[in-house]
DNA sequence: GTGCGAGCCA
DNA sequence: TAATGATGGA
DNA sequence: TCCATCATTATGGCTCGCAC
């Protein structure tokens, strides 16, 4: 638990009866600063993360105020002040940085028999076990990282070894401390953005008012505030974080029962949803209670989350390229939709394979509209018997990709490959389950230099226009 | 002001 | 983000 | 046979920069 700072006056029932600026010295200015600023990182871990504040808005406007009035007059602004969350020049773009560890995503499956075998897997390795369980947000993950107790930085996920810097964004995320209470030297960690479904609501009725286009869902609302270059925007946005992992640390953290505390005690914001099982039917009863939670919760969730608690076997365990072994998400199944499929398109890739896509009458689906979805191959076009015009469940796989789950309603016909490539009109030949374009490069390379030979007609009139006027 | 591609998120 | 299929190792 | 990995394909929403 965070301690409540002592000797500030500005905590429990402040004295508000501030001294006049003009008879102050530059010491005195400072202290008072110094004594604020812990204050209103006290008030806003209570009010933010504790949700349990010892004062009013009103009272905490004033000390804000008074804060950024000192800083002002003695010259006093800093990086990591209170009074700087909001506002800051906007960027030109963002920078790219390393992760200090890479950041990988998880294995998963809606399957009750994947977790299973996940499950046997970790105990043919590493013997018994037990798993910490925590709620799979659906957000977006960021690292962040805090040097003595500082904010220092925060990196989007990007491609797992390094992404774009969006410290500016993120510190005006009020859940996000700028300073901690009692932190190791080095701590980087690892935490999901997202915003509230109350916030995200709130948010649209606000745009709408403005004639502006409501956000889809908050997921992508959070995704597209991030990458705002103008931090004053983000500033006004809704978005609040969950921390559920270390990625450095210069304190040593046996287990993940460990990170949470030590979190949670430095004044960093955690799910308290989590839970400690030794079996994995105890992990699968939990999936299936907060499934039930899901609606009531405040924030998105697409699963649950179960990790090898003890830290040095997950070291044991080791990662593959793209996930932890050591770990792996339980995900709820997708929702399912019925649409009519308006016909059968097929797209030619960069390689030449040819991709039977099924355009849709659009249905929304947990707040995206889906109007296509992938076919893969022939043989998995007429394995489901997909025609023009039949009548299809689709879902979203992993809540993400569109998929053809099965036919309800057949049509007439049957959907065979084109002879000749719809891109170049080339013969196609067929290699194993996938069709191929023979036009090869020139089909590939017509695809491309189409657009370039466009773009070069097209600059070439803007050319002649401007040196038509220049002249 | 609008539209479109690139690049990002999942 | 997911699914697919080829490939290579145990 | 089982498993992991790789390359390739695919979706939708969002912001930004640039062209018009």
């Amino acid at each position: 638990m965070v301690d409540e700072p002592r000797d500030n006056p500005y905590i429990r029932d402040p004295d508000l009866d501030f001294k006049e600026i003009g008879d102050m010295s530059k010491e005195d200015a400072k202290e008072e600063v110094e004594d604020l600023r812990e204050a209103i990182e006290h008030h806003d871990y209570l009010y933010y993360i504790k949700n349990d504040p010892v004062i009013s808005d009103t009272v905490y406007d004033t000390l804000f105020n008074r804060l950024a009035t000192l800083e002002r007059e003695f010259g006093l602004v800093e990086e990591n002040s209170p009074t700087q969350r909001v506002g800051g020049e906007p960027l030109d773009s963002f920078e790219t940085r390393e992760h200090v560890r890479e950041m990988l995503s998880l294995d998963s499956s809606e399957d009750e028999e994947e977790v299973r075998r996940f499950d046997e897997r970790v105990r043919r390795e590493v013997g018994e076990v037990s798993y910490s369980i925590e709620p799979k947000f659906d957000g977006f993950s960021v690292e962040v990282v805090y040097l003595e107790g500082e904010f220092d930085r925060a990196i989007t996920r990007g491609d797992g070894m390094s992404g774009d810097d969006v410290s500016k964004n993120v510190k005006t995320i009020r859940t996000v401390p700028l300073k901690l209470n009692k932190a190791p030297e080095l701590l980087s960690v690892r935490g999901e953005i997202y915003m509230p479904k109350s916030g995200f609501h709130e948010l649209n009725e606000e745009r709408l008012k403005k004639g502006k286009e409501p956000f889809a869902n908050p997921r992508n609302a959070a995704a597209g505030t991030i990458r705002q270059l103008d931090p004053n925007i983000v500033a006004e946005r809704p978005l609040s974080i969950f921390f559920y992992d270390i990625l450095d640390c210069s304190q040593e953290v046996k287990t993940q029962r460990e990170t949470f505390e030590l979190l949670k005690s430095i004044g960093l914001r955690v799910n308290d949803l989590n839970d400690l099982v030794n079996e994995i039917d105890d992990f699968i009863d939990y999936r299936n209670e907060i499934m039930k939670m899901r609606d009531e919760l405040e924030y998105d969730i697409d699963g649950v989350v179960a990790k090898v608690n003890d830290i040095d076997k997950r070291e044991e365990m080791g990662k593959t390229a793209r996930h932890p072994r050591w770990a792996f998400a339980y995900k709820f199944p997708p929702k399912i939709s019925e649409t009519k499929v308006r016909k059968i398109i097929v797209q030619v890739g960069r390689t030449g394979k040819l991709t039977p896509v099924a355009l849709l009458d659009p249905v929304d689906i947990k707040g995206v509209t889906v109007s296509r979805a992938t076919l893969h191959n022939e043989e998995i076009v007429k394995k489901l018997g997909v025609t023009n015009g039949s009548k299809v469940k689709v879902e979203r796989a992993g809540d993400v990709i569109p998929e053809i789950e099965e036919v309800v309603e057949k049509s007439e016909g049957e959907f065979s490959m084109p002879n000749s490539c719809p891109v170049c009109g080339s013969d196609v030949v067929e290699e194993g389950k996938y069709h191929f374009c023979t036009g090869g490069i020139s089909c590939s390379v017509r695809y491309i230099f189409y657009w370039a030979i466009l773009g070069f007609f097209v600059s070439s009139l803007l050319f002649g226009k401007r040196s038509g006027k220049s002249a």
